[in-house]
DNA sequence: TTGTAGGCGTTATCAA
DNA sequence: TTGATAACGCCTACAA
């Protein structure tokens, strides 16, 4: 069955296509009894507008792209969540694209939702594609980064102080006396990663040290390679006594393979970026940083509805500081 | 600055509309020659078709709805995951909605989704709105449920067979010997809770028992409730020594509220629907349902795009049954 | 207060 | 092999 379109509701209330159009939006003279009418005939046809033609005439599709690294991640779907929530509060819908971190397939969704004419981009990328997205912000669009700033590129971000909290983390085992400090990195393609890094070598200088790179693993933000990470790093000596690991799925690892080792899980502190939230039902001796993606979803809706309504081109930095959370007693 | 147009393409190689339009879907003849000049022009002039434009035309979306309960649980975003991947493969794209759990929000959803003229519908329902989903499929549109069925609705699904392995899993109890076994009820408004629970009543039965309610204890799928619920449940007489619980995590909860009093974890045996994935890291002795959201997604996809194509117009009912695991050696 | 008609950017039909 | 043109469904001056 084809759909009905606003003519046939039209020659059923006997009115011309303009008057229901301005039933449909309100807008425009239309007198109460016509108005009712037409009313009337929409629920009983069940007539539903076509926002596609709609869409087309006023050259507006009133959708925004969202673009993330990894749907499955629980961290970006509650920011996913607060945006959404947003947009829809404000007649707009998002089209939500997961890149699975594939520059390549970043690429196309950004050309997608340039065809899709979204209204704007937000964006948790994967730091390639810096040529297309400045091209797609000087083409009027409004681009705004979450999570992950894009080096070089000058854009409204809304992120986490990984570099800051990191630094603290590990100034905070530092100055604990711990002589040796394991670090289980994450890839250092990724943004953040690098800025949690940053920060650790920073502690280290400020302390008037620096990092041996054996007691350095790189990961790569999977569960499967914070535990080797644990094992490789076991085998360091002078023994380490500490790890700083640059994710929860990591440091999960990190205490599947103390286990898998038999080492007594509060022989060694640890501090994570981001919550272990099963972390009371096992003994540990772990300080977790906890990260804020409702917030940041909050203020990337806020911003890019502003932004739509506003028109204004100020590039605004909002920078959340994580808080740092000891987990045993 | 606005988006550049065929029509202005066409004029700056010199020919008409047609031909760039033939070019750019690649049917229809056209010489090399003006192929390549088309081409050169659309690369140089970064011309992008509107997508909107095209599907008014076509009377096409290209584009599919996806209705979720819950954006933030991973279980349903495996299954969007493995959807998206199908249906980008196919060329179309998802329109993905979050409803919370909220029947109103999910019935603004459909109105939405069929104002956005998709071409099919998957939905993980709240189990209401029914008439409007027979009203959507009887208009010709394709709609499959994952997940959940809706009672009374013959439509596609793709689920798990809750009903069953939750009935073996009581089943594995009872014959355990277990002559107290608490249940942590997931909320019965919605289907797969409700199976589960009818399973569990089922294992009883067929053991030639009832289950008494004071050990029911009646959760909401969160994990506050499954602390509040093994609360509750331990002050019954005579002791429980086994826990079916719902869901992981109310599982999870079981847990923690252990924990908080001070039980041996390892002195209550417990079956949770849904993994506890971290379960290696502290003495326990659980055996969980493995379900399988890949898979379901993975069967979702396949299943609306070979609808979209075929129009074939069986019901296709696809039930999984899940595996239990025993967590503990 | 209502109707007429042109056009949004494409595609597809028909001629040339 | 190409071009002119009429739609697709809706909105919005402008006229009445």
């Amino acid at each position: 069955l084809s759909k009905l379109t606003i003519k046939e509701v039209a020659m059923e209330v006997g009115v011309s296509t303009a008057t229901i159009s301005r039933v449909l939006n309100n807008n425009g003279y239309v007198s109460e009894e016509v108005r009712e009418k037409v009313l009337n005939a929409i629920e009983r046809l069940n007539y539903q507008p076509n926002s596609i033609a709609r869409s087309l005439k006023q050259e507006k599709s009133r959708s925004i792209g969202l673009v993330l690294p990894d749907m499955t991640n629980p961290y970006f779907m509650l920011i996913a969540r607060q945006i959404q929530r947003k947009c829809v509060s404000e007649g707009y819908h998002l089209l939500m694209i997961d890149t699975e971190e594939d520059h390549r397939k970043e690429n196309e969704s950004l050309d997608f939702l340039i065809e899709q004419r979204v209204e704007g981009i937000i964006l948790a990328g994967t730091g390639k594609n810096k040529e297309k997205i400045m091209k797609i912000k000087e083409s009027g669009l409004q681009v705004i980064l979450i999570d992950r700033k894009i080096e070089d590129l000058n854009l409204d971000i809304i992120a986490e102080d990984n570099r800051k909290i990191s630094e603290d983390a590990v100034t905070y085992l530092l100055e604990n006396d711990h002589e040796n400090i394991g670090i289980i990195n994450g890839p250092q393609s990724i943004i953040t990663a690098k800025e949690r890094y940053e920060g650790a070598i920073s502690a280290f200088e400020k302390a008037g040290k620096t990092i041996d790179p054996k007691y350095v693993y790189q990961g790569d933000f999977t569960r499967s390679s914070g535990i080797s990470g644990i094992k490789t790093l076991m085998g360091v000596t002078p023994k380490l006594s500490a790890i700083f690991s640059a994710n929860n799925e990591m440091t999960y690892g990190v205490y599947l393979g103390m286990k898998e080792l038999n080492i007594d899980l509060e022989s060694i502190e640890v501090v994570s970026m981001g919550d272990l939230e099963f972390s009371s039902l096992f003994k540990q001796k772990l300080s977790v940083i906890m990260q804020c993606p409702t917030e940041i979803g909050g203020l990337a809706g806020d911003m890019i509805l502003s932004r739509l309504k506003n028109k204004d081109n100020n590039i605004e930095k909002k920078i959340l500081t994580p808080k740092m959370v000891q987990k045993y007693k």
